[in-house]
DNA sequence: CCCCTTATTCCGTATTACGGAAATTAATAC
DNA sequence: GTATTAATTTCCGTAATACGGAATAAGGGG
C-alpha cells in the first residue's frame, strides 16, 4: 500500500521528515484569518489528504488543544494552544520593542502606516503594525499576511533575499499561479531595479488599488532572517512623491539604524 | 522494542491519536514566552522525549516554517509560521471584537486592566487586553498566559467550568505541584463560594502581591467555550472595595450582556 | 591534545500511521 | 415514513514509517 500520493512530485527533500507531523501541521495551517470554522471536508480538499486521515489529525489536535470542536456544526476552529503559540513567537522576537519606537517616530512624521515584516512561505508577514494619530488605518495587526509578489514589502524581500530562497520561491509562486507570472517577473525586475537604485522597493497601487508604500529590508542579526519595513497609506495622503521624497530617507535611515542591533552588545 | 516509555502510565484515552504529531506540537510547546531560543537538549528534557526523536522533530519542524534555526548557537526559536497560526486565531474570535468597546468602558471608569480570557490547559490565556489611558500597564498582551489556581480569572474558570473539566485541570495541577495544593483547593474553595454569593471570584495580592483582580464568566455561545472576564490593579489604583463595590456590579452587567451573543441573531 | 557537551546520522525493528471501504449519523427531499 | 444525499468516524489488514540506542561528528574549553 503506496502512503505517497500517485501523481505527487517527490521532491528528495525529505531525507528525514516526520510526515505524520508535517500533515498536522498542514490542517492547521488551512486555518486562515478570515474564514470561519472548517468541517473535516473542507479541510480534506485544503490539504488533499484523504477524509481519515484529516478525521485522525483534528481528532488528535483537538485532544491537545490546538483546535476547538463545535459540536453543533461538526466544525474546527483554531484552538487555545494556537494563539499562546502566537503569543509565544512574538514575545520572544525583542526586535519589535527595539523597532516600535522609531516606527511610531516615522509614522507620525509621515502620516502613514508603518511596518515591520518578515516572508513566511509565499506570504510577507507582520510583525509590528504601527500608526499615525490619525486614524486612517488599513485594517492590518500583527499576524496578518500580504502578497509576496505586488506589495511593497514582499518585494523588498525579493530584492535583497539570498538568491536560493528568492528562487525557491519565485518558482512557487509561479506553479501556483502560472497566469499572473509576467506580472508577477515584471514587478520583481522592477523591485530590483529600485532597490539597486533607490535602497527602497514600491508598489503603488500594485497590491491594491489607491495604496502606495515603499519598503526596505535590513538583517537584524541574532540568527533572524531578513525583515522589512515598508511605509504606506492611501494615495490621498501619501502621494508617491511625497513617498519618494519624504518617507524614502526617513525610512533608509532607519534601516539602516536597525542594520545588526541585535549583534551590537548591550 | 517498546516505543513507549517505560514508567509512563498509559491512559486508555488514545484510541485514536497521531503520536507523531503529539510530539511536534509538545516541541513547539516548550516555547513559552519569555525565554529565548532553545537547544535540542533543552528540548529533550522539557518533553522527556529522546534526542534523537527530537532532532528529527525539529529538522522537520523546521523545514516547514515553525521553527527558525539559529546556525551560530544551535538553537530554535519559534518561527513565523508560528506568528501566522496565532494571527488566525485571534482573527477568527469574534467575540473580541465584540467585548472591545464595552471592556474599554469598564476600564476607564474603573482606571483597571479590564482582560478577556479563556482556559489553555493549566493556564488562563488572554485574549484580549484594555488599559485604561491612566498609563499603569501590568505587562501583558493578548497570548499570554496567567495562573489558573491563583488569578481571579482563572477561579471565575474553575468556579464555573463543566465539573468533569474542572476536576481533571485540578488533579493536573495536583500532580504538578503537590505542594502547592493546600494553598490551591483553599483558593478554589473560596472561589466557588464568592461565584455563588457574590457572582465574582477574587485574587487579593494572591498572584502577585500588590495586585488585586475580580473576575467572572461567561459563555459566549458559538461553539466557544466558557470565558472569563477580569478587572484588576495594582492595590494603590483599585482597593479591595472599590474593586466589590464598584467594578463588581459593572463587570457583572458585563459579563451578562454577553452571555450568549454570538448565538443571537445579527 | 584531550575531554566534555551537544547535535546528527545510522540502521534494524515492529509499532504506528495509513487509507479504502463499511458503518454511522444527520439532514433534506419525496 | 422512507429514500436519498452528504459528511464523519470506525474498522482493519498492510507495510511503510517513526522509533530510539548506539555510533559518529562537530565544537569549545581547559
Amino acid at each position: 500500500m503506496a502512503r505517497r500520493r500517485a501523481g505527487e512530485a517527490l521532491p528528495a527533500e525529505a531525507a528525514d521528515t516526520v510526515t505524520a507531523l508535517t500533515r498536522g501541521l498542514d490542517v492547521l495551517g488551512c486555518f486562515r484569518r478570515g474564514d470561519g470554522p472548517l468541517g473535516n471536508q473542507e479541510i480534506a480538499a485544503r490539504t488533499r489528504l484523504p477524509r481519515s486521515t484529516v478525521s485522525r489529525l483534528t481528532a488528535t489536535l483537538t485532544r491537545a488543544g490546538w483546535l476547538l470542536h463545535v459540536p453543533e456544526t461538526q466544525r474546527y476552529r483554531l484552538g487555545p494552544a494556537a494563539i499562546a503559540l502566537g503569543g509565544a513567537a512574538l514575545g520572544g522576537l525583542d526586535i519589535r520593542g527595539i523597532a516600535r519606537a522609531p516606527m511610531q517616530d516615522l509614522a507620525n512624521r509621515t502620516r502613514a502606516v508603518v511596518a515591520l515584516g518578515m516572508r513566511d512561505r509565499l506570504s510577507m508577514l507582520y510583525l509590528e503594525v504601527v500608526r499615525s494619530d490619525a486614524p486612517i488605518s488599513l485594517n492590518l495587526e500583527a499576524g496578518s499576511r500580504i502578497s509576496l509578489a505586488f506589495s511593497a514589502m514582499g518585494r523588498a524581500w525579493l530584492a535583497a533575499a539570498p538568491p536560493a530562497e528568492r528562487e525557491d520561491a519565485l518558482l512557487r509562486l509561479r506553479e501556483l499561479d502560472d497566469g499572473a507570472w509576467p506580472r508577477i517577473a515584471a514587478g520583481v525586475a522592477r523591485a530590483r531595479e529600485d532597490a539597486a537604485v533607490l535602497g527602497i522597493c514600491c508598489s503603488f497601487g500594485e497590491w491594491q488599488d489607491g495604496v502606495n508604500a515603499i519598503a526596505t529590508s535590513f538583517r537584524p542579526g541574532g540568527g533572524l532572517p531578513l525583515m522589512v519595513l515598508n511605509v504606506g497609506a492611501p494615495a490621498f495622503v501619501c502621494s508617491t512623491e511625497s513617498l519618494l521624497d519624504e518617507a524614502r530617507p526617513a525610512l533608509l535611515a532607519l534601516a539602516r539604524s536597525l542594520d545588526g542591533v541585535l549583534d551590537r552588545p548591550g
